[in-house]
DNA sequence: CTCCAGGAGTATC
DNA sequence: GATACTCATGGA
């Protein structure tokens, strides 16, 4: 392979990033991991401050590594305006946890496969949809294969997805490939304002709230989307809006007005300390 | 065996 | 708006 490598002047933990269930085309590889982003399929690892990696699949510049895991950001400055004792716990615990930045279509498929799942089953459910639907990728460390397009999912008969393991799920699957395929845009998203985007994505038949805010979080540049799953409902209810009788659905409006502009990134390390810590 | 899991749609009040 | 039931499947 042919190695590049940059260095980091900000926290980031590459290890920490990719298994904080935010991502999940990647997998261990000697010292560092595999990554299938896009049409990119490549290496990467950290060393303190430096990361290192290989294009293996169409080549990958640090533009792209440095949109990929949002290096950007300025980790920092969000941190500094963190001060309560929950917040001040995880970011001494996680440092380095950064958000990343999927494609859109990538995130919306894992997203749906993720409800009322986990992890591990997520990532095999998205294995065995590309392995099915996907397209082949041969290479020199062996057969690895792409998520589905829509265009390619939407070939895929209902039975079919049923058939993949994704459970419930499949009919979701099935009506958003199609309502995709007929012109729905994820990436026009982008350009609206974070109401009218979550409004619109909460259109196609499978999409709610939780699953709208990770989708604008982690694909669309949307840092003040709030999901709020089990975690979150528990952590929020004990540690932050005690006695009030709330709702999902109130419990991300009143996070997001008490966390402000970056309360995505709360978000992800509340979950994690949630996780871990409750 | 039962119970629940990074939910959402639907019916019902 | 709030609650109850349903939807598939795998793991504890």
């Amino acid at each position: 392979m042919n190695f590049d490598t940059f260095p980091l002047e900000a926290p980031f933990n590459l290890k920490l990033t990719l298994e904080s269930g935010q991502f999940f085309q990647w997998r261990p590889y000697t010292n560092g991991f595999l990554i299938q982003h896009r049409k990119h399929f490549f290496y990467i690892e950290q060393e303190k401050h430096f990361l290192r990696f290989a294009s293996i699949l169409d080549e990958v510049h640090p533009e792209l590594i440095r949109d990929l895991f949002r290096l950007n950001d300025d980790l920092q400055g969000i941190y500094n305006q963190w001060d309560d004792p929950i917040l001040n716990t995880a970011r001494e615990a996680y440092r380095g946890l950064r958000l990343m930045r999927q494609d859109p279509w990538e995130c919306t498929l894992s997203f749906l496969c993720s409800m009322a799942s986990n992890i591990p089953r997520i990532t095999g459910n998205l294995r065995t949809l590309s392995e099915r639907f996907g397209t082949v990728q041969d290479t020199e460390h062996g057969v690895s294969y792409r998520l589905p397009s829509p265009q390619e999912l939407a070939q895929a008969s209902l039975d079919e997805l049923y058939e993949s393991g994704v459970g419930f799920r499949a009919k979701y699957l099935y009506r958003i490939s199609r309502e995709i395929q007929a012109g729905f845009s994820l990436n026009a998203l982008q350009d609206i304002a974070y109401p009218e985007a979550k409004t619109q994505l909460m259109t196609l038949h499978g999409i709610g709230e939780k699953v709208a805010d990770c989708i604008l979080l982690f694909s669309l540049n949307f840092l003040e989307a709030f999901p709020v799953d089990t975690w979150i409902t528990k952590i929020l209810k004990q540690y932050y809006f005690p006695g009030r009788k709330s709702s999902p659905y109130k419990l991300a409006a009143l996070a997001r007005a008490h966390f402000g502009e970056y309360a995505g990134y709360a978000q992800q390390y509340l979950f994690h300390y949630a996780r871990h810590m409750l």
